[in-house]
DNA sequence: GTTTCAACTGAACCACCGTTCACACGAGGA
DNA sequence: TCCTCGTGTGAACGGTGGTTCAGTTGAAAC
C-alpha cells in the first residue's frame, strides 16, 4: 500500500508497472506455497487471493486465468535458472570448471525453488500448447549451457568422447532429482553435498586418465565415489 | 460378451472374477491412453466410458470413484516393476550383472508404459495420503531391488566404496528419465542402446580398477563412455 | 469540499462434471 | 411363457469453483 521513494520520484507509468510486479510477485509466492502441498488443481482461486492478502478480483487484475498463474510460477523459476547458472559460470576459463560450477549452482537454485520444479513435473502439462513450448524451450536452454561445456572439454582433451547431449540430459535430470526424490535424498544429505556427490559420479567417468589429478577435487566427491584415493570427511556422521 | 471355454468350465464366482479383473484392465488401459494426453484431472470419467467403449454406470460398477482409476493404472504399472526386475535378476549370481540385467529390464519396463510412468510423477499427489503411500512403498521396493546388488558388489570387493543409496535412486531415476525426457532422447535413442549408455556411465565410476577387464562389456557403452578400450558400431548413424 | 478515477472487493452467476439410480436387457430356471 | 437377477445404461442431480461486474474505497487534483 506504501510507495517507497524510488516510485514517487518516477512517473505514474513507472508506477503502474512497479504495482503490477509487485502483485504478480504476491501472487507467485502464494501460488507457489499452496500448489506445493495442493497441486495446481486444487488450489482454488480463492484460497490463492486469501494467501496472497487480496481479493480474488485483484488475482484476475493481474493474470488472465488461472493457467496464467501457473505459468508464472514457472517462468518464474525458469528465469531464475537461465540468469544464475550463466553468472556461477562466468570469470571461468576451464570448461570442466565452468561444467562443475554450472551444475553445482543449477542445484542451488532447484533447492531454493524445490516445490517449483516439482510443479514442472506435474503440472506443465496443463498449460496451452503454445506456453507449453515456451517452457520447454527455457529448460532447453538451460541444458545447453551445460551441454556446450561438454562439448568444449572434449574438443580440449580433458573429457573422453561422450554424448554430450546425453549427459548434459543426465545432469539435468540429476539436479532435478533433489527436488523430485527429495523425500529420500534430503533425509541425510545437503544440497551441497548432493551436487558434489552426483558430479563427481558423472565426471569420473568422463575425464580422461591424464587429467585425472588436475580435476582431483572434483573427482574426489563427498560420497567418496573417487575411489581409493580419497577418504575425506565422511557423510555417514549425517545419516 | 463371449466367454472362452475356461470360463465355462468353472464356478460362477470364477466367472465373476474373470469379468471383474477383465474390465478393470479395460479401465486401465483406456484411462492410461486418455491421460496420457489429457493428464488425470482433464479426463472425463464420461470420456473414459467411452474410450472404453462402456457406459458411466459400468465404470462406477469396477471401480469406486475417479480416484480410484488413477490408483489402479499406477498399481498397474508399479505391480509390473515389481514382477519383472526380479524375474530378469534370477539366475545370474554376479552382483554386478544382477545389477545390470535389473536396471535394463526396468528401462524396458518404463519403455512399454511410458505414459504411465509420467503418470506417476504428475499425478500421484492426487491420492489419498494411504493410497500415496503404498504408491511410494512400491516404488522405494524396486529401487531397493538395485541398493541390495550395489551393496553386494561392494561386500564383494567389485564396486569401489560408494553410497549405494544415492546410486540407487540414481539408476531409478535414470530409468525414469526415459520416460519423462523421451521428447529429447527417443529422436535418436532406443531402450536397449539408452539402458546400456546410462548403466555403462554408472559403473565407469563404480567398478575397481581390478575388475574392469571382467565387466567390459558392461563398461564399453554403446554411447562409447568408456574410453579408449572401446570403439563400436557407433550410434552417430542412428542421429 | 468536491470531483475524479484507478485500484480493489467479494457475492453471485452459471457452466461443468463426478456420481447416482431408476430403468432396460437378456440369459437361465421353473 | 413368465420370473428372477446379475449386468449394463445414460439422463439427471447437485456441489463445486472459475470468472465477472456492480459497487466501494481512498488518494490526488482542483
Amino acid at each position: 500500500m506504501t510507495r517507497d521513494a524510488a516510485e514517487v520520484e518516477a512517473g505514474p507509468e513507472a508506477i503502474r508497472a512497479a504495482r503490477t510486479s509487485w502483485r504478480r510477485r504476491q501472487i507467485v509466492e502464494a501460488a507457489t506455497r499452496l500448489m506445493e502441498e495442493q497441486g495446481f488443481h486444487d488450489m482454488l482461486v480463492s484460497s490463492l487471493a486469501r494467501e496472497a492478502g487480496i481479493s480474488v478480483g485483484t488475482v484476475y487484475q493481474y493474470v488472465n486465468s488461472k493457467e496464467g498463474i501457473l505459468l508464472a510460477v514457472l517462468e518464474d523459476v525458469l528465469d531464475t535458472y537461465a540468469s544464475e547458472v550463466p553468472a556461477a559460470m562466468a570469470g571461468l576459463a576451464d570448461p570442466v570448471e565452468r561444467l562443475a560450477a554450472g551444475f553445482l549452482s543449477y542445484c542451488r537454485v532447484i533447492d531454493a525453488h524445490r516445490m517449483a520444479a516439482v510443479l514442472a513435473y506435474r503440472e506443465s502439462h496443463s498449460l496451452g500448447r503454445e506456453d507449453l513450448q515456451r517452457v520447454i524451450a527455457l529448460e532447453v536452454a538451460t541444458t545447453g549451457l551445460l551441454t556446450a561445456e561438454l562439448e568444449a572439454g572434449r574438443a580440449a582433451g580433458a573429457l573422453r568422447p561422450h554424448d554430450p547431449e546425453l549427459v548434459g540430459w543426465n545432469l539435468t535430470m540429476l539436479a532435478h532429482m533433489w527436488a523430485l526424490k527429495h523425500r529420500h535424498l534430503g533425509a541425510y544429505l545437503d544440497v551441497d553435498a548432493y551436487g558434489r556427490a552426483q558430479l563427481s559420479a558423472v565426471l569420473c567417468g568422463l575425464v580422461v586418465d591424464a587429467q585425472r589429478e588436475r580435476y582431483a577435487a572434483l573427482l574426489e566427491g563427498p560420497g567418496s565415489v573417487a575411489g581409493p584415493l580419497a577418504a575425506p570427511e565422511s557423510l555417514d556422521g549425517a545419516r
